[in-house]
DNA sequence: GATGAATGAGTGTTCATTCAT
DNA sequence: GATGAATGAACACTCATTCAT
């Protein structure tokens, strides 16, 4: 009796048209993703994601929104379980500049969607939420760190937007400047660079 | 008799439609951007433009081309002249994280082509050549002052690297969070930062 | 338990419903109102439409027959209290091209139910059982005042179609030509001249 | 070689698709009427209809135009060649009351446009430029036959309003009413009544 | 009674491109 | 060099409708 009927609920088809369109938007890039092939992907008639999403335009957002909400809720950042200071200073100065952070979101739909910040101030919102977040986050951790004498910062707010612009920074490396060399090796003169200005009071 | 024709050959005609092409993605984005509209704001036939590029493909192309050609060729960035070397080393951290040199494309354009180099291997062929010029012209003039004892730098090209990582970065963070801060005074703290470590054998 | 539901049955809704139709007619026209607009203005789902009226066609032909039915339960036309007829006579003809009587139903919708007549038999036949009820009931008045020598007329269902024919003449006439002239004025000479005909033994 | 080329010049296939829109609009009705459906009686691409007209808007408009034109330029109503004034009265009166001159356009599209006029103002424009036209026609042959003493008029702009009200009225009549009887017997009583009107000083 | 899922046909329109002139 | 005719695929989106809940 419900052979057909192969999902009936919103909260399970959004997530996964989303997840088809993110999969598309990684072949395709944005100009080629269209509604038909998110559908056709999924087997499923084109108009039914307009009925969840009613406009393309909204389901953009949405997909904006769950990469965020995924980024943002990674447990990957959550360094504060670690009571040494010192040890919680390394690991998280690791994890900033660490293949894996960076490359948590395909970087062809992440620079996609930092493109289309420039286009939809929806878009564009969202991301410097995001960024404001990031950056707050750091800055209280580098207050911790500051207090404990294990950096010598002046002002953590600015120190915190700085480390967020050389981490933006390195994906562009990443693209354009590392081809004779492995990420890796790279980040880390970036991190390496990142600790002594922390260290040395550069701030 | 056809002597009054408006252009007669490609060598004035590609430049003016490439410069349409600049506009049109300025105002429509990389989506938005069709051969129609390019045609309709120089009030010529679509097909005159494929008849001068054979493809869209090779336009944009052809426009990545043009502005990192007018990038390069940009005298602002050539300090050469300057004999003092310690003027120099600061005209150059100045020019550098200015506003003026991070804004000599249109910013959308910027990153619309950076995010076409995701998905066109010739695009980023270009970026890539490009941003190796300048990360070596870089190089070549922390050699010089190294020499001098204005900064000390055991890598330079590393330096070089960590430079372009930075000034990138900066071009993130003027979108998504110098919304409470005027560019110069945040770029400041980033050139600081950076001369810091140039100076302090981060490196 | 659940006594308080908005509407419990067909009897409210559905007029409801025409309602909204009709106002969505006029703001959208024939073409451009659809079941969707039509729930969406009550804030109900589309299905729920269908479910009360079946199809859309079915909708349209309720619609026309609400609307004809409270074009002949109005009381305005029915003079029959008056018991001189000779004032019985002059209050018709100034109803009969009052501008109030012409536009009981907003013109658009109006015309578009003639037009869709053109379409639908069925609205067709409710059109024309309509009209020769208005004739009928205009040759019947006629012929109390034929009686009474107020007027002068052969053939009153003649001479009703022909009062028929000009108040439907006087609505183009109000779209396309009026523009110079109020209504009612315009009007005048139109009532006048029927009178005109109907005294002096036109018919 | 040229073969497949049906048709090369814009003043060929215009009137060619306005034609079969024309066609479509009798068999389908407005709404009913599609690019699609329009392109298929011609067997060409649809967006080619596109390409001649730019939208359906336009295409719409310009097929008014073309209707009205028709009719304007139609020999019909033209009896100035008819020397002798009383046997010109005559004539005109039977031309504006026959089923020929009021079935020159399928009544279903005469009518749809009618309706459409509510909704588009251009539309609305060209029909009141048409009927101003017809009516000064109508009043200037008036003027002609009121100096002979065929007829007695004091105001002929308000008599020819009167007439094109009439006749207009005449459309609707055959539309609704006419059903139990033949056109030509129906309007002959019009016809009458408007002589009449005209004769005996009505205005 | 009322809602949501799903369909599939259909809408006008835009697109890059080809070809003949 | 430049234009217009023509194509055909693709686009986002709307539509009325059905069915299960």
């Amino acid at each position: 009796m419900e052979i057909m009927r192969r999902n009936q609920n919103a909260d399970l088809r959004k997530p996964e048209i989303l997840e088809s369109f993110y999969q598309v938007m990684i072949k395709e890039g944005i100009e080629g993703s269209s509604i038909s092939k998110i559908a056709n992907r999924l087997d499923i008639h084109p108009s039914l994601i307009l009925h969840y999403f009613k406009s393309k335009e909204n389901m953009k957002l949405e997909l904006v929104e769950l990469l965020i909400k995924k980024f943002e809720s990674r447990q990957m950042i959550d360094v504060s379980h670690i009571e040494d200071l010192e040890e919680r200073f390394s690991k998280l100065m690791e994890i900033l500049f660490s293949f894996q952070w960076s490359r948590t979101v395909d970087p062809g739909v992440h620079f996609g969607f930092y493109y289309l910040s420039f286009r939809d101030p929806r878009i564009l919102k969202r991301f410097k939420t995001m960024f404001v977040w990031l950056r707050d986050y750091l800055a209280s951790q580098l207050a911790d760190f500051n207090r404990a004498g294990i950096i010598c910062v002046s002002n953590e707010k600015e120190a915190a937007d700085y480390i967020v612009t050389v981490m933006e920074g390195l994906e562009f490396h990443a693209q354009f400047l590392a081809h004779d060399r492995p990420f890796e090796e790279f980040a880390q003169t970036t991190r390496k660079m990142v600790i002594h200005g922390l260290k040395t009071g550069g701030f």
